[in-house]
DNA sequence: TACTCTGATTGCACTGAGTGCAAATAGGCA
DNA sequence: TGCCTATTTGCACTCAGTGCAATCAGAGTA
């Protein structure tokens, strides 16, 4: 951690560059022929700073941004005292994709091509889920076991719909895919509803 | 693989010698302090031999049995041709982990014990997800998005009820939160439905 | 400018996971 | 008994990840 404000760019400035070495290394020759001090050298750092930014090699590809983290966090909290756990949730995840489907659709490249990154991205959406699981948790009223099964439920609404999204063929519909998982959850998965698509 | 059935008998065997290894000690001394030399010596089988039979050290503690694959298959099997994909894998789900509970509760209080083996148990999860969407996308009429969709979401049911449960206080009711799960979703999470409970 | 203090970077050494390969071995079968 | 094949094992190797101590950079102070 970083005390003054300064550090804390530096340190943005230098995660970003790891990152990026590390996503185009990956892209061109697979994750496992590249070696944590490939993507260091890369960063121009040496391989034990790969260490201080990042617990892992994976976690260079699919640690959250922390710029997106925080998004998240502020439409949380923006969401608290919702009447209704499932379509504030709805709304929370619709608004924290929308906008975003460039930086989804990078790693979604990534993982078509180089298929054994998928076990480290489900990992990597473990972040979100605790998140989304700390608010319906703190929600007045929430019944504990409803409150885990939602913000599980939401999460997987978003990862099934990254991994449907086909962003070649329709770059604009990942909301609506996620929108759609919402809905076809409220229903219930009724026959009537998957007759609406 | 073993042509001769006898060799499979044999194969199960030491699988089976290596997972209660590798439980005894895990949950003595915990997963970073158990080496995979030290769970080969423990079953009396050599360091190389453990990698014949699992890829990783921790698919020793998580991977499928090999039985509880082929009963979940016999399930699935068993369901084709439903009319509604989500109350038919309501009862297969139910169905697979009645009986159970004892072999999940092991799991579970490993995972109490020793948190650090929860990202290797949701990547172990990750079968049982696989099997589901192999059932819902051969189901005829369905589409792939929804196919993709409530596999997911059974899946998620499966793992928020193991999270949830908890069986010192109360071991007969892990088939329950599955059930209960499954109609929280039926209804769409309304407030009805929450109040249920 | 020189000095100091603090936090970040780096090098080094080490443990242990996972893999490829070739030698040894065990067991079924003629 | 001797052959044949699948499995086990030992060995050597790469690389991820960690702890520690030395070094370095840069901001503040006199």
């Amino acid at each position: 951690m970083s005390t003054r404000p300064h550090r804390e760019q530096i340190r943005r400035e230098g995660i970003r560059a790891l990152q990026a070495a590390a996503l185009s290394l990956v892209e061109r020759h697979g994750f496992a022929a590249v070696t944590v001090d490939d993507i260091a050298a890369e960063a121009g750092v040496s391989r034990r700073t790969f260490f201080n930014y990042f617990p892992t090699k994976a976690a260079a590809l699919f640690d959250p941004d922390p710029d997106d983290a925080e998004r998240l966090a502020q439409l949380l909290a923006d969401a608290d005292g919702a009447p209704e756990l499932w379509p504030a949730l709805r709304r929370v995840c619709t608004a924290f994709v929308t906008g975003h489907e460039n930086v989804i659709a990078v790693r979604r490249r990534l993982i078509e091509q180089h298929p054994e990154l998928d076990q480290y991205h489900r990992t990597a959406h473990h972040h979100v889920e605790i998140a989304l699981h700390e608010w319906t948790a703190r929600q007045p009223g929430a019944d504990p076991y409803v409150a885990a099964l939602a913000a599980n439920t939401a999460a997987t609404t978003l990862t099934t719909s990254f991994a449907a999204w086909q962003p070649d063929q329709d770059p604009a519909t990942l909301v609506d895919l996620v929108d759609r998982a919402f809905a076809l959850i409220s229903t219930g998965f009724t026959r009537h509803s998957d007759a609406l698509h």
